[in-house]
DNA sequence: GGCGTGGATGTTTGCGTTCACAATTTCGCC
DNA sequence: GGCGAAATTGTGAACGCAAACATCCACGCC
C-alpha cells in the first residue's frame, strides 16, 4: 500500500525498471526466469514489482510471442453431467499448468453452433482448442480449421482421425450388462441415450457385443434422451412386461425415471426387476435403491486431453498429429439395485 | 481457400490495406464500425478481410485499448447443481453481449483461494469479474482489489456494500414452509445447506420466520451439506420421529436422500411425510414421488448479473457503485410430495 | 599481459492495433 | 466560382512486452 499514486495506467515495465534500476529487459528476464540474471539485482526487482503492484500485461506478452497462455473449450451449456464434469475437471487441470480457460457454450451441437463458438476462440486467439463434442454433426465444423491450431476433442468421432480421448463406452456397457447376465437374468434390457450421441452408441454396441456373445438374443432397444423423463416415458412400457427382470440404462438419471415407473406400477427394483446405470452422479447412491452404475473417470479424462493438447503446444501441431488417442476405462461400481434373478 | 501461403503470421491490418488499396487505420475503422467511411471503400475492405481470412488480433487491440472482452467468473469448480447452472447461465448471456467468459474455478471457497482466483484473472487484464461467492469466508478476498474493475457477485454476502445478485432465499424457504403449513402440518422440520453459506442461512432465516409468525414453536435446526449423503443421514433420525410430518430441505440432493432414508423406514411419501425442496434440479419431477419444490431463476440472475457489470464497465466503476443491488424471486413449483396432514 | 570466454546488463526493434491529429476531397451556398 | 464546413482518408505515434543484437566486465589461460 506504500505507492497509490493514481496514475491513469498501471505500472508497466519501464516504471520497474526505473524504480530498481535497471532496464526494462532485465526486468523481463527476471520475470521469465530467466539464467544469467544476477540473485543480487533479480532481489531489487523483485522489490520492485512488489512495491509497484506491477502485473505483467498479458496482452503485451501475447502480441510479441504470438500465443497466449489460453484454452478455449466448446462445451454443451446444458447441465448434462458428463459434459458439465468434464469442463470442471478440465479446468482445475488446466489451471494447474499456468493456463486460463475460455468456455464457448453452445446451445445446441450442431454444426453451426460449434463452427460459431470455435471461431470466437479463434478470435481470441488461443493457444490451443478442446472440444467436447459427442454427436457425429460435430464432425464437419471441425474440418476446416486452421492446420496449426492445436486441438483435442473430447467423446469426438472415433471414425475421425482427429487427436481424440474417449471414455471407454463399449466397455463400460459391456461391464453392466455382463453384471446383470451374471446375476442370472436371461436377458437385459437397454434404454440408451439419444442415437446421434457416440456415447450412446458406444454404449448400445457394448451391451448388443455382450448379449451376442452370450448367445442371447437381443431384445428391442428403447431410446432415451439422458433425461429422467425418457425414462420414466420407457419405463411405463417396461413396467407392463413381466419379463423384463434386467435393465442397463445410459445413465443415472435415465434410471432414475426407470425407478419411479417401476415404483408406480408396483415392480421391486432389485427384487423384480435388476437396473445398472452409468455416470455414477453424486446422488447415484442415494436412489431407491442405490444405484450400480458404471464411473467414468473425468478427472483422468481431463489429465489425458491436456497431456495431449500440451504435446501440441510445445511441439507444435506437426510434431504430434497422427490423431494421438486416449481411452479411459471406466469402472462398475456396486450398490443395490441388481439382486439374482427370480430372487 | 483462395489463398493459403503459409506465411509465419496470419495476415494483419497493413496486409487487409494494401490489399484494398487503403490506409491501415481505415480498415481499423470499418472493422469498428465507424460512420464517416464510404460504402465503396467498406465494400472493399470486406472483401480484402474475406479473401485474406483476416482476423483482428485481441491481444493487439486490448494492449491499446487497455481493456479486454473476456469476462472473468470465479465459481467452485464442485458440480453443486447451484453455482455450476448459474455458470452456464451467465456465460450464454455474456456471449450474447460479445464477450467471452473466463472460469477461474476454484477447489473450496475460502479466503485464499478466491483470492487467488481473482489474482489470476487480474492478470488477464479482465474487464469486469463475476465471483460467485456463497460464504462468507469470500468476503475478505474482495475487500482489496483495485477500485477500478468492475465486479458484481452472486449470492454474496448481502451486509456488505458491493454490487450484488441474490436469489431471495427467504421468500423462497417462506413459500415452501407456507405450503406445508398450509397443508394442516403441526410444524415444519428442516435440514439445512452448511451453515456457513449465505444461501443456506436465508433459507433456514425464512423457515424460522414463518413458524415464528404461525406462532409456533421451532424444531430443532438439522444441519446437512448439500449432499444426498447428508439427508440420508439425517434422514435416518428423522425416520424414527414419528410426529415429524412435514420437512423442508435445503435443496433436492437433500430431499433425495431423505426420500430414501424414509422409504427404508417404511415412512411413505407424502402419506406420512411431506417433503419440499430447493433447487429444482431437472430430475426432480422423477424422484419418487415427484418433489414440489423451489426453482430460482438461474436465467435471471444471469441477465441481472450482466447487466449490473455492464453498467460498470460502461459507465466507469465510479459511475454506478454504491452497492446497486438485485434480488430474484424464485417460485415454488408444486409436485407430489406433499399431501395435506394426516391424509 | 593479451586474448578469449562467458556471465551480466543495456539498446533497439517490432508485434498489430487504436488514437490524435493532419491532409485531402466533396459539397452546399451565396 | 470560390470559400468554408463536413465528410473521408491518411500519417505518425504509442501501448507493454520479448527477441535479437550489442556492450561491458571479470576471470582464467597460455
Amino acid at each position: 500500500m506504500s505507492v497509490s499514486v493514481k496514475r491513469g495506467r498501471p505500472p508497466g515495465m519501464m516504471d520497474v525498471a526505473r524504480l530498481a534500476g535497471v532496464s526494462h529487459q532485465t526486468v523481463s528476464r527476471v520475470l521469465n526466469e530467466h539464467k544469467n540474471v544476477s540473485e543480487q539485482t533479480r532481489l531489487k526487482v523483485r522489490a520492485a514489482i512488489a512495491e509497484l503492484g506491477y502485473r505483467p500485461d498479458r496482452a503485451a506478452r501475447a502480441l510479441v510471442t504470438g500465443t497466449s497462455r489460453v484454452i478455449g473449450v466448446v462445451a454443451q451449456n446444458s447441465s448434462l453431467f458428463g459434459p458439465a464434469s468434464m469442463l470442471t475437471a478440465f479446468e482445475e487441470a488446466a489451471q494447474a499448468k499456468g493456463f486460463a480457460v475460455n468456455v464457448g457454450s453452445v446451445r445446441s451441437l450442431d454444426e453451426r453452433s460449434i463452427s460459431e463458438a470455435v471461431e470466437r476462440h479463434l478470435d481470441q486467439r488461443v493457444a490451443g482448442l478442446v472440444v467436447i463434442a459427442p454427436v457425429a454433426s460435430a464432425g464437419p465444423a471441425l474440418e476446416h480449421l486452421p492446420a496449426d491450431v492445436p486441438i483435442v476433442t473430447i467423446d469426438g468421432d472415433p471414425e475421425r482421425s482427429s487427436t481424440l480421448v474417449t471414455v471407454d463406452q463399449v466397455a463400460g456397457a459391456r461391464a453392466a450388462t455382463k453384471r446383470l447376465l451374471d446375476a442370472g437374468h436371461r436377458t437385459v434390457w437397454h434404454i440408451s441415450g439419444p442415437s446421434d450421441w457416440f456415447d450412446a452408441a458406444g454404449r448400445v454396441r457394448g451391451w448388443e457385443e455382450t448379449l451376442t456373445e452370450a448367445g442371447i438374443e437381443i431384445p428391442p432397444l428403447l431410446t432415451g434422451d439422458w433425461s429422467a423423463a425418457s425414462g420414466y416415458r420407457n419405463g411405463q412400457l417396461l413396467a407392463r412386461l413381466p419379463d423384463v427382470t434386467a435393465v442397463f440404462t445410459a445413465n443415472d438419471h435415465i434410471a432414475l425415471g426407470l425407478l419411479r415407473a417401476l415404483n408406480e406400477h408396483g415392480r421391486r427394483v432389485p427384487g423384480d426387476v435388476s437396473i445398472v446405470g452409468f455416470d455414477d452422479v453424486p446422488e447415484a447412491a442415494y436412489f431407491t435403491p442405490p444405484l450400480t452404475t458404471v464411473r467414468p473417470d473425468f478427472a483422468a479424462v481431463a489429465t489425458a486431453t491436456l497431456e495431449l493438447l500440451m504435446a501440441q503446444v510445445e511441439q507444435g501441431p506437426a510434431g504430434v498429429e497422427a490423431g494421438a488417442r486416449r481411452t479411459i476405462a471406466p469402472e462398475l461400481i456396486e450398490r443395490d439395485s441388481v439382486a439374482r434373478a427370480g430372487s
